[in-house]
DNA sequence: ACCGCGATGTCAGCCGCTGTCATCGGCTCG
DNA sequence: CGAGCCGATGACAGCGGCTGACATCGCGGT
């Protein structure tokens, strides 16, 4: 590639994980990640578009494969089925182990502007998501429920994995997220009342 | 209040709108949102947390609203009902008109930092509201589950009214969500095979 | 008349982020 | 083997969001 130390990106990724955990996010200046990382400040802008964008690289990967196991369960469980499938395949073959999500977590738990990433980031899946389904031929408000839905249980069971607030594995909490949304959601809902 | 011409945070407010529509979010510098409204540029981070909160400041109340009304109707209806039947409600008396909403939301929709902070928003509702069934007693796949699917809902109905996808108001795309996340979510989902 | 206080002004400064141009090697091609 | 292209980095200047610290000004109460 080029003259310089090799893999200056992942170099940049290493530095700022470890100055935001050890330092904090907000007390950690874009120099002096650079500076770790032997580089310069206008370096690391060349490889993240911002500050936060380091610790969301890669998420990319996530929604692709996303779409594509939903694309490829769609005929067979049906827009709802599909998102479901594909949620509970990336939780087996996506996520790496608790300790190193907990760590990153943490790290995002404690900065609201990492947090407000982390949202964007689940926005553009169930985006994509929804356009799948739109594809697929299922008409709008059903497309984006199903997605937005299944964004949502994904959320709690992803956030309940990762903090440890139960015994299991990301994919058994996802599987008891979708079951309690099934069975709070299908239950007949009583009318309100006009007051 | 004080010698100076009352109002500060509404002329803020307003002039910061109108820069936003007229020459983007971006291209406008807090300088000139404050010198527009008669004020200095550090006056006006004493009113707002930072450039994008004037747009969003208001929105607690539309939080305070949906946890009140889902606290009052939890005992009648139970957790995913309350939960509806406090978006209903919400729908009915909190949005303005349809214009107003679609102008904001079109400074809202080129700007992704914008869209960031407002997905913090909605995600701050649901953990409000979340830990208004928690404090009621439902345990926490379900409370979470329910909030989260109720913002996913919520979050659906809302971009449907506001970009005229379907005719309507606010309320009936919001019904439409609902019954459609029933429907969709409630049929029972096939089990999806080892491979 | 005096004083406390809250809202605003003033000033200096950090830092995220960007545009621009220079630099340095490896590479291809003749 | 030399010339020149090119991709990655450096160096520098600058804007703008945001904050801390301190001064100022009048309103309202005593």
């Amino acid at each position: 590639m080029g003259r310089w130390e090799p893999n200056a990106q992942a170099r940049l990724r290493q530095a700022a994980m470890d100055l935001y955990a050890s330092r904090g996010f907000e007390r950690t200046t874009v120099a002096e990640i650079a500076e770790r990382a032997g580089l310069t400040e206008r370096t690391f802008f060349r490889h993240f578009a911002d500050k936060r964008e380091v610790l969301f690289a890669g998420s990319e990967r996530l929604q692709e494969l996303l779409v594509e196991t939903t694309a490829a369960s769609f005929e067979a469980s049906g827009p709802a089925g599909a998102v479901v499938a594909a949620f509970e395949h990336a939780a087996t073959s996506y996520f790496p182990e608790v300790a190193f999500s907990r760590q990153r977590q943490d790290i995002i738990d404690a900065n609201p502007p990492l947090q407000e990433r982390e949202l964007a980031k689940l926005d553009r899946v169930a985006a994509a998501l929804a356009q799948v389904l739109r594809d697929r031929g299922v008409a709008d408000p059903a497309a984006a429920v199903a997605a937005e839905s299944g964004v949502a249980a994904f959320k709690v069971a992803f956030t309940r994995w990762v903090t440890g607030a139960a015994e299991g594995e990301l994919i058994d909490h996802l599987r008891a997220a979708f079951t309690t949304q099934r069975s709070l959601l299908g239950a007949p809902v009583p009318v309100t009342p006009g007051t």
